[in-house]
DNA sequence: AAATACTGAACAAAATGTTGACAAAATCAA
DNA sequence: TTGATTTTGTCAACATTTTGTTCAGTATTT
């Protein structure tokens, strides 16, 4: 295999202009090279005529600098630790703060949300789609699901509803929310290896729904390998599906008020047919229809994506 | 399999005169001589009266030392790394995250092709991923989709008609194409700036198909700013989005045989209201039911991608 | 003859570097 | 709590480097 040596020397190799390194971090490069000047955080190679050049690890460690910052660390303090403690730091910073559930509301974030809106009035799809990466990569993708996207489809449904925008509008920026959350999907499959298998899908008589795709992130991000096989499959296909791949989860999408009897049915079906009884996760606007069902077959209703993430992380750390 | 010739036989040969690679890479002809002259980035064959000639692997090229400078990167610091090295470079700039995109180890087109089906017929969503990606970057965007994603499409088409693969196998695959698909578009997008706009939909009854995002990546590969707003949208939506954005040409989806005289008053509607009253392009299946219309409005008919590329080129020259 | 392409030089704009100053925010002392 | 002090992000001024663009003169293509 070539590759890996291939991808060492590269990353070893100090080539990143500060104006990369400012893009990928989110730190301004004045900020950057005022670190360097105060605290000797990062000191980087320089070319022949003087121009800084960062490694990767350069990167890594000013993402490290700037979470720990984030967790409420001053730059002055650990600006010249060692990576490792850096990360030791962070790590321990996060688990902190992560139940005070922070709403990161800042000024920029909403900035970002209303470029995102304009985009969408004016169907400007760069305007978009650069809107919603930068977008991405200011947030954890959690929260850029919910504090971000969440949001900004509702709103979209609200105003073609109230007939502020248009069919062809909210059309245009769904496909692009599509756009955007297909490649974040794929980074994470190619960055997992192999977790546990998870199908996801939804009955006949269901169409595609965004938020299944945004919870199909989350379980990626959990570190579930998922395959999703789209709207509207019959349920003996599910069940083969299930089989085949050795599926330990299955996530069922209901968003659509139709056939529930059927459905509740099929469900039922699936339940007693496939070779991995356990672990059936009803997802959807409809789920409070399935109550019964849920407790007869014990299956799990998460019906917004924050509890899905709990449901599925629990799952998980049930399997391994 | 057809692919390895048709590389042999045309991509390998200079044939493009640098006009044309301006145009399709969206690099002005002084730049790419300035960067031929001042780093050796590209050096071309000549012919014998000294006019330059580009291969399309020279064009790949030039696309990825443009995406490489979107992100970032400065021309004299890349101009002369290899395909490879810029390929990772550019994989890693994009994805903000040192993702391992696996280039195509030694593996031919055929053997990819057979890698792709077997991971469909096993439903492995990373194998199928990992085997689309490498397909794309071995071959040139356009001979990926003619010469790969198009047999591979109809090769699933046809075992699931045999019966040799189920519903959700199918339905699993092509849900991978897409997202294949839909990350070819983002980066084209992101390469590009702004060239004419073109507005891609299908009217009402018709459904999601892969054959048209195909298109959409054709047309941002010559230099087209797409937007796309989906199946099955009504025409004077269609009719409104296109004043909105002043798309200079719009093409239209007919894929379902269903409601063709509703569809053909429909188009005539269009072209008889819409401000931009040129340039109507049919493509798809059933493109056959629309001839009489399309000599009424004077639209172009393209029913395959080859000739969709050739008329979507001459419209550019015509409107640039 | 008009359009396009080639070369080389010159110019203009953009990016980067350095230094220093400034103001908002955080911290500290009383 | 208030006021002083420290920390830290931002910006301006100016020099240097890098890179896109333009121009002039010549050659080729249509």
């Amino acid at each position: 295999m070539k590759v890996p040596q291939l991808k060492d020397n590269l990353s070893k190799k100090p080539r990143h202009l500060i104006q990369v390194v400012g893009r990928r971090t989110g730190i301004s490069s004045d900020v950057i090279r005022a670190w360097e000047r105060r605290y000797g955080a990062i000191i980087s190679e320089r070319t022949d005529t003087n121009r800084r050049l960062y490694t990767d690890a350069d990167i890594e460690k000013l993402t490290l600098l700037k979470r720990a910052i984030n967790a409420g660390r001053r730059i002055g303090d650990i600006a010249n630790l060692s990576y490792d403690d850096l990360f030791e730091l962070v790590m321990g910073d996060e688990l902190n703060t992560a139940k005070s559930y922070k709403r990161p509301s800042t000024g920029t974030v909403m900035e970002l949300f209303d470029e995102a809106t304009n985009a969408v009035y004016e169907m400007d799809s760069s305007r978009l789609e650069i809107a919603l990466s930068n977008a991405v990569a200011m947030l954890s993708t959690t929260d850029f699901m919910l504090e971000f996207l969440k949001p900004l489809h509702s709103h979209i449904n609200d105003e073609c509803a109230r007939g502020s925008i248009r069919f062809v509008q909210e059309r245009f920026a769904k496909l692009c929310i599509r756009n955007c959350l297909a490649n974040l999907s794929v980074n994470f499959r190619s960055a997992k290896d192999d977790g546990p298998k998870l199908l996801i899908g939804s009955l006949t008589s269901e169409f595609e729904n965004l938020d299944t795709i945004m919870h199909i992130i989350v379980a990626q991000n959990i570190g579930w390998d998922v395959t999703y096989v789209g709207n509207g499959v019959p349920h003996d296909e599910l069940i083969f599906m299930a089989n085949k791949i050795k599926a330990r989860a299955m996530v069922i999408a209901l968003n659509h008020a139709r056939d529930i009897a059927r459905k509740t049915h099929e469900i039922k079906t699936i339940k007693e047919t496939a070779e991995q009884k356990d672990n059936i996760v009803l997802i959807g606007k409809e789920t409070s229809n399935y109550r019964q069902l849920a407790d007869d077959v014990k299956a799990i209703i998460s019906s917004d994506l924050s509890s899905f993430r709990l449901t599925m992380e629990r799952l998980y750390g049930l399997i391994r």
